[in-house]
RNA sequence: GGGGCUAUUUUCUAACUUGGAUCAGGAUUCGGCGUUCGGGACGCCGAGGUUGGGGUUCAAAUCCCCAUAGCCCCA
């Protein structure tokens, strides 16, 4: 229910407090005994739903079928693919008895689904006809983190869709890595209004077992940098451990060329920290559960026609998600102060003085700024402060991104850039032994992505001094 | 990976330092009734509490240990 006080922690000051304390007062998590393991609380769960909705839509374009696997994986498949097992298995949570009674093979909680999935993709995978074979899954999956959790960034239990595909060629595959990429970046960009960088992980930070992992990033307003979602491209390094293998049209023996992508609800998170405020939480139109909340201004006299015109508006306004807040038992400033720690993004204000000058007032919550609407033109006007509040959220915090990144050629600016807190993005070889080095000699940064959009280096690697494979984002992250 | 701090009800807290009878006090919240309502209204009545386990003691919310959870800082 409601909380009785609003955010005390400035989120300039007290960055981390601030968060903890807007997805509890926004009812967006409850905490539970498990360490690591939360809640999703209806309104963030419908955020999850709208950004579910949109990318399952785009799946399906693509030609993409939703399945469900297994959340128990045997041992034996687990550990097929060496880099894969190396990678995970330090946080996979096992099962290992039922009832009393010891299993015969303990089995994972799922961390991925590549290994259950492909042992059974062999079985469908037997024809150049049978290609491409594109699976989705929406599901949780558990990776039991050492480090103490962040709510929706990072969490041992977590929610995502983990979508696998298999080709006949590697190019299909490249094409489909980057297509997918794109659409995670439009989800973050045109949904939740989140600016990214889209790029190619290093050796060293690609997933385990891929042949290559793209990914998407960003940056939060508290310096760290933050991988929103990643495509991998696995080549054949699963088809062969996994038998996958097709007769192609010269009736040769092939293995297929696959891929995995996943998006989670860590995106949530990054959305609330990247717009939020300390009225609490701010929420973009296109994935807000409740878009406009009409406030009723109550007087004895004027009550009931008040009430009533609110409705009115509602009907009006049929086609956005609105929300009528007529309870009795608050005062119109108490909901004020209630929905814009919700994050709601438009307020409609109506009171006996509105009705007399047929208009209503209408509060951004981004800016805070109020307009007086004329009732006639309510709807345009919705429609438009919703279109203008979705497209400046964006450009603000990509300025914000933007000033958060610098270019640095030389290892003084290099490490400058580091000390300021921002992403630096520097010439650097690739090699995994040297990023290594960075990490343990920069109080641990990483590598974050190499742009797509960076030009090639002239200069050496900002550490080893060797030629440089591309540029690179280097920054402190989570 | 290392270090530190915290835990009282829906929530915020008082009592803890110096163990004891004050009935664990207040506010908020929740339920009821009434008056209110243009930026967190108010009155009356009612509900609700010492994180879990162990120890010290005649006596533990208070001291000690362990567990669990949360938060912060460093790597």
């Amino acid at each position: 229910m409601a909380e009785d006080k609003g955010i005390t922690a400035a989120k300039e000051d007290e960055f981390s407090e601030w968060y903890t304390q807007i997805i509890q007062k926004a009812e967006l998590i409850e905490y539970t005994p498990v360490s690591g393991c939360l809640v999703f609380r209806p309104y963030s769960y419908e955020i999850w739903e709208r950004v579910q909705a949109f990318l399952d839509q785009e799946f399906k374009k693509r030609g993409v079928k939703n399945a469900y696997f297994p959340l128990l994986i045997p041992e034996s498949l687990l550990t097929k693919e060496k880099e894969h097992v190396e990678g995970f298995s330090p946080e996979v949570a096992w099962v290992t008895q039922a009832g009393n009674t010891p299993l015969s093979e303990r089995l994972a909680i799922r961390p991925t689904s590549e290994t259950i999935m492909y042992d059974t993709y062999r079985k469908w995978v037997q024809s150049h006809r049978d290609l491409p074979l594109k699976i989705n899954q929406w599901c949780n999956v558990v990776r039991w983190e050492f480090k103490h959790a962040v709510p929706f960034l990072r969490t041992r239990e977590f929610l995502w869709q983990e979508g696998h595909t298999c080709f006949a060629t590697k190019d299909e595959a490249d094409a489909e890595a980057h297509d997918i990429l794109k659409l995670y970046a439009q989800a973050y960009e045109e949904l939740y209004a989140v600016p990214v960088i889209m790029g190619r992980k290093s050796e060293k930070e690609k997933f385990a077992g891929a042949l290559y992992t793209l990914s998407v990033e960003t940056m939060l307003p508290n310096g760290k940098a933050i991988q929103c979602s990643t495509s991998h491209c696995l080549g054949q390094n699963f088809s062969k451990p996994f038998g996958i293998q097709f007769l192609d049209q010269k009736e040769q023996k092939q293995h297929v060329w696959q891929n995995s992508w996943g998006f989670t609800t860590r995106s949530i998170g990054i959305a609330i920290m990247t717009h939020s405020d300390d009225k609490g939480l701010v929420l973009a139109p296109a994935i807000a559960p409740i878009q406009a909340v009409v406030v009723p201004i109550i007087f004895e006299k004027t009550k009931d026609a008040t009430i009533a015109a609110c409705t009115e508006i509602k009907k009006q306004l049929a086609e956005f998600r609105v929300h009528v807040d007529a309870r009795d038992e608050y005062t119109a400033g108490w909901k004020f102060n209630y929905w814009e720690m919700k994050g709601v993004p438009l307020r409609i204000e109506i009171g006996p003085k509105d009705l007399e000058k047929k208009q209503a007032v209408v509060m951004r919550r981004d800016t805070l700024k109020k307009t007086m609407v004329p009732l006639e033109n309510l709807q345009h006007a919705i429609s438009q402060e919703l279109a203008n509040m979705q497209k400046e959220m964006l450009v603000k915090a990509r300025q914000r991104l933007q000033s958060q990144i610098i270019t640095a050629e030389t290892k003084e600016a290099f490490q400058k850039g580091i000390e300021e807190k921002k992403m630096v993005l520097a010439p650097f070889c690739g090699k995994p032994d040297c990023e290594e080095f960075i990490k343990e000699k920069m109080g641990g940064i990483k590598s974050i992505t190499a742009p797509f959009d960076a030009k090639t280096p002239e200069k050496p690697c900002i550490h080893c001094n060797n030629k440089a494979e591309a540029f690179y984002y280097f920054a402190k992250s989570y």
